[in-house]
Formats: C-alpha cells, structure tokens, sequence
DNA sequence: GCCGTTTTCGGCCCGACTGTTTTCAGTCG
C-alpha cells in the first residue's frame, strides 16, 4: 500500500508551503489529506483504480489528481516544484521547539542555513543577531531547542510514559491536590506519545509546580511558573504540568486531552450553536455555562461522552451526536491473558507464579503459551516436553481453586505455512497460537498465502502479532493485511493485539477494520516476566482505540465459555 | 484545497505566551 508514502509527501508540501507563506486554509487541506490516508485501511491504489479517491472525505479534484499521478509515475509535480524551492534540512529546522516555518524560512533565505548543526553554528557565532525578530533570549531559545530535540530523540512508547506518569500523578495528590490527571495523547492511550501532559486542578498552582520540579527523577527544570511547569525526567522525558483553577478543571482536562482534531471540530459545533469553548469553560456571550467537569462540555454540546482514546477525529462526534458511540471494553472486564510465557521456554518466571499474579490481577484464567521446537534460541518445546507441559498444568489445576490454567503454545508459523507441531499435539492443546519468528522477508504474497494456511488450519485459534512490527525498530511485515482480515472471518480465526509494549500489535486501524468483519480479537501481554502482565492495559487501551467493545474480544469470555467458543 | 439540510462562493477554531516590539508576529498546544 502506497497510503504512508504518499501522507508523507502530503505532510511534506504542507510544511514547505507553511515556510513558503502560503495560504494557511490550503495547508490544512494538505495536512488534512495526509492524516485522512494515514488513517486509511483501503489501499489508495485500488481506490485509484476504482475512481473513488474523491469519496474519501479531505480528498477532492486536487488531491485525486496528485495521489494518481504518484501511482502512475511514481512523482508528483507539485512536491517537485517545492522541493527544488526548499531544501529537505530546511523542513527538519521545524523540528526544534520554537522553531517555526517563519524563522525557519528566514534562516534559510538570510543565512542559506539547511541543516541543525549549521543553524547551532551560526547561532553561537552570533550571526543571526540583527535579523528582524531575533534578539538574544531568541538564539538562547534556538540553542535550548536543538539540546533538546537531541537529547530527546523521537516519541516515547506509551508503555514507557504510562509507569512514569502514574508514579507522579501519585506523588503530585500526595503532595495535597486533589483533581490530577494525565492529558494529552496519554490519556488518549496513543501508542507513543511525545510528552507526558499532566493537569492539575487546584488553587495553589506555585506550590504545586515548585513541589513537581523539585521531586526525586527530575534531571532538568525547564520553566516553572505559576500555572505552568516542564522538566526533564531521568530517561530524557519531558514532562509539562499545568495547574488550573478547580472550577475549570474539565474543560482544561477536555481541552489538554486533544486531539487537536478532535477539539477543532467541537469548536466548530459550539460555534452553529453560538457557543464558545475554551480551556476555562464553555461559554454563551460572556456567561460560563460550564466547564467545571468535562462531560459539561459535551452535554451543551447536545452530544454524548466521548472517551478519549476514540477523540481523534475519526467518527466519534458523528457517532456522539446519533448516540451510536460504542460501549467501549474495559479493564474490569477482562477474565484473562491469552498469551504468556512461563520459564519453560524464554520466560523467567514459573507458571504457578503467574497463576498466583493473574487471580491477584483479578483475572480468572490465562494461557500459559511458550514457543513450540523449531524456535530453538527462544528455548522452544520440543514433543517431549510440550508433552510434560501439558501434564504440569492439568496438575497445578488440580490444586487452583477458583482459578484455572489453559495449556496453550505459541506455535512457530514455519515458512511454508505449515504448523511447528503435528495435529495431534495442537489437538491437545487449549489453545494455538500460530506466529511468524523466521522468514520475515518473504514477498508479500508469499508471506499472506502462509498466514492464511495457518489460519485454515483447524487447530489454530489465534494469530499473534498479525504484522509482525516493534515500534519504531522494525517495520511490518509485507502482508495484505485486507487478505488476512477476510480469511481471518472466513476460518473463525482470532487476530491477537498483542500488548506487550514494544509491538502493540494489531494496531487500532486494522483492530478497527477486523471488527468490522465481524473477526474477534485476542489480547495477549506476550509476558515473559510476572512483571510483563499489567500491559493487558496498553491492549485495553489499543482495542478503545479500535472502537472495540466486550463481544468483540475473547478476553470477556469466562474460562467455560472460551473453551466452548474454541472447541465450537 | 475542501466543502455544502441556510452556501458552488466564501467560509474554514481558539487563546496564551514569548520576545520583539511601539501595536504585533511567531509559536505552541
């Protein structure tokens, strides 16, 4: 699917056109149409083919037209025009905070600077004093940036942020406030997030924020004010926190939640009704009507709740305002994990313990899953002792009250498509979870055709991470994911999300589609340390994002009810 | 450049902060 590249190119214009000056309407269309294919499970390509691009919502004559020649010529005019306009590092210069397309421009044109390290040179050797708007605390401003973005790196996994926040959510209402909450992407449970958003609703905004700077793990104090404050985490995580007046609370809480998109949207909505929102309330003419909770600002609104993790822009005002939201799944009702891995293959920890840890977890059963014989540096069960297993785990059932064990394995796809056990044993087994380890490279048809035998085979309940990435250090694997999806319904195969959280795996725009064809999903941590097992939250998150409810999930069902729905 | 249950033309979200400014541009969320 050409989608990601051509979004890309998209986002790119928009940026070029931003420095260039350009008509700011006509750069939201771009940046628009860019998230619009980004999001998009249709491949562009087919649509193309079809002459529906025009159907997608953000794309009209101008867009069509760009998106088909790229597909034919592998080009596009427009971008080549800009390009030889603006050069590539000068787009990267928006990256440093503070930096925006108009100083970015103006660097480029006054100075020809097109790269980070030129701009830092140039600053220290006082060459951008004298240009129009830049004074000292302007190149101090600059030098910070670039420390930061380098220090920074790219987004943080939300696996990583989310300990991070709630250890200080904890301390920030130990140190006396009482409305705290995480904001931003966090608590829209995006799967990397860039900072961690924390807000506050309290009189004493200066106390709280000298107590915040100054608690154990902060490395740097970046500001401190008296309703703003960012630090430096250990790690190299920033954190900003804001503190509000407690009768403001929730439209802050609703308007630091975003999406951007989200909220622009709502405030074209409050506008037809000739309201007005921002983050200290909504308003009619001068008169707060509300904002002292968020749900005030949807209620005026004449809409429903939206959870955050669906306030992306992506339907959910639609839906909000036909009451046709769905009841998202939850953490309470989870009963298991699907996917874990004992110290009987690359695990660390022994199964009785994570009994023990799931039923405090509040779950009633898990899948002890380890890997089957041929995934030998993983410690892979061979026939013997899959065999061995299985005996030790209908034992240990023996003495759980309350609390039961599946015997499972996460058996290798191998290249073929055929399964890493005979029938006989996948028979045996509660649950088969067929994945891909080896032969990553195959060709996209080959690869797709290999899932799909898996998926025809009858023993096979789940497949694990369908696209095979980890974020930001190894792309997916080329398969038709469309193709998968339909086999998957066809065979009454399970695609897992799998929550561990360096895959999160499906992602929420293919859980999304796989719901809509009717295929139930499986959340699994894929722990292989007792530690491992609270990401089931990260899944939970992912399958809100995916707009997935209870029956959606084999996770809901209770231990009796599993086992009926995989044996059926 | 997109879009339309008031529109095929004329709209297209809002406010704070910062730094550079004598009244505002740029950046950010």
């Amino acid at each position: 699917m050409k989608n990601k590249e051509i979004a890309d190119i998209f986002f790119e214009i928009a940026e070029m056109m931003e420095i260039l000056g350009d008509n700011l309407f006509r750069i939201n269309s771009y940046k628009k149409a860019a998230r619009v294919l980004n999001d998009l499970t249709e491949d562009v390509e087919l649509l193309s083919k079809e002459n529906k691009l025009k159907d997608i919502p953000g794309i009209g004559t101008g867009m069509a037209e760009k998106i088909t020649q790229y597909i034919a010529e592998r080009r596009i005019d427009k971008y080549e025009e800009l390009k030889r306009e603006i050069p590539e590092g000068v787009i990267r210069l928006m990256e440093i905070p503070g930096m925006g397309p108009k100083t970015a421009q103006l660097v480029f044109k006054a100075l020809n600077i097109t790269n980070i390290e030129d701009l830092q040179k140039a600053v220290k050797e006082g060459k951008l004093r004298g240009l129009p708007g830049i004074g000292q605390k302007k190149e101090e401003a600059i030098l910070k940036g670039i420390k930061i973005i380098k220090d920074l790196g790219n987004r943080i996994l939300l696996g990583v942020a989310l300990p991070i926040v709630s250890e200080m959510v904890k301390k920030i209402k130990q140190n006396g406030a009482k409305l705290v909450s995480p904001a931003g992407s966090l608590r829209r449970m995006k799967e990397t997030v860039g900072d961690i958003d924390i807000l506050v609703g309290d009189k004493d905004g200066r106390k709280i924020i000298s107590d915040f700077v100054r608690q154990g793990g902060v490395k740097e104090v970046l500001a401190v004010g008296d309703t703003k404050g960012r630090v430096i985490v250990e790690g190299g995580t920033q954190v900003d926190i804001r503190v509000v007046s407690p009768d403001c609370f929730g439209a802050a809480l609703q308007y630091f939640t975003g999406s951007k998109e989200h909220n622009v949207r709502l405030r074209e909505i409050a506008k037809t009704k000739g309201l007005k929102i921002n983050e200290y309330g909504i308003f009619k003419g001068d008169n707060k009507i509300g904002g002292e909770k968020e749900e005030d600002i949807y209620e005026l609104l004449g809409i429903e709740w939206i959870p955050p993790v669906l306030r992306e822009d992506r339907g959910e005002i639609e839906a909000a305002q036909t009451k046709k939201l769905p009841r998202l799944v939850a953490m309470e009702d989870i009963k298991c994990d699907l996917h874990v891995h004992s110290n009987w293959s690359d695990g660390t920890t022994e199964i009785m313990a994570l009994a023990e840890e799931a039923e405090r977890l509040g779950y009633t059963h898990i899948v002890i899953s380890d890997h089957s014989q041929s995934l030998k540096i993983a410690n892979g069960l061979d026939l013997k002792r899959i065999e061995a297993q299985i005996e030790e785990i209908k034992k240990i059932n023996k003495d759980l009250k309350g609390f039961k064990l599946l015997c499972g394995s996460e058996v290798d796809i191998k290249a073929d498509g055929s399964m890493d056990f005979p029938d006989s044993i996948l028979k045996e087994l509660d649950v088969v979870i067929g994945a891909i380890h080896t032969n990553f490279k195959q060709e996209k048809k080959v690869l797709t055709g290999r899932i799909i035998k898996a998926m025809e085979n009858p023993n096979v309940d789940i497949i694990a991470h369908p696209t095979g990435r980890l974020i930001g250090a190894r792309e997916a694997y080329d398969v038709d994911m469309n193709e998968i999806i339909k086999a998957a319904h066809n065979t009454k195969t399970a695609l897992e999300i799998n929550s561990h959280y360096d895959r999160l795996d499906l992602q929420d725009i293919w859980a999304h589609k796989a719901k809509e064809n009717g295929v139930k999903m499986a959340i699994g941590t894929d722990a292989h340390h007792i530690d491992n097992l609270w990401m089931m939250r990260l899944g939970v998150g992912l399958a809100g994002r995916a707009w997935l409810e209870k029956k959606d999930i084999l996770n809901t069902l209770s231990h009796d009810s599993l086992i009926k729905y995989l044996t059926n």
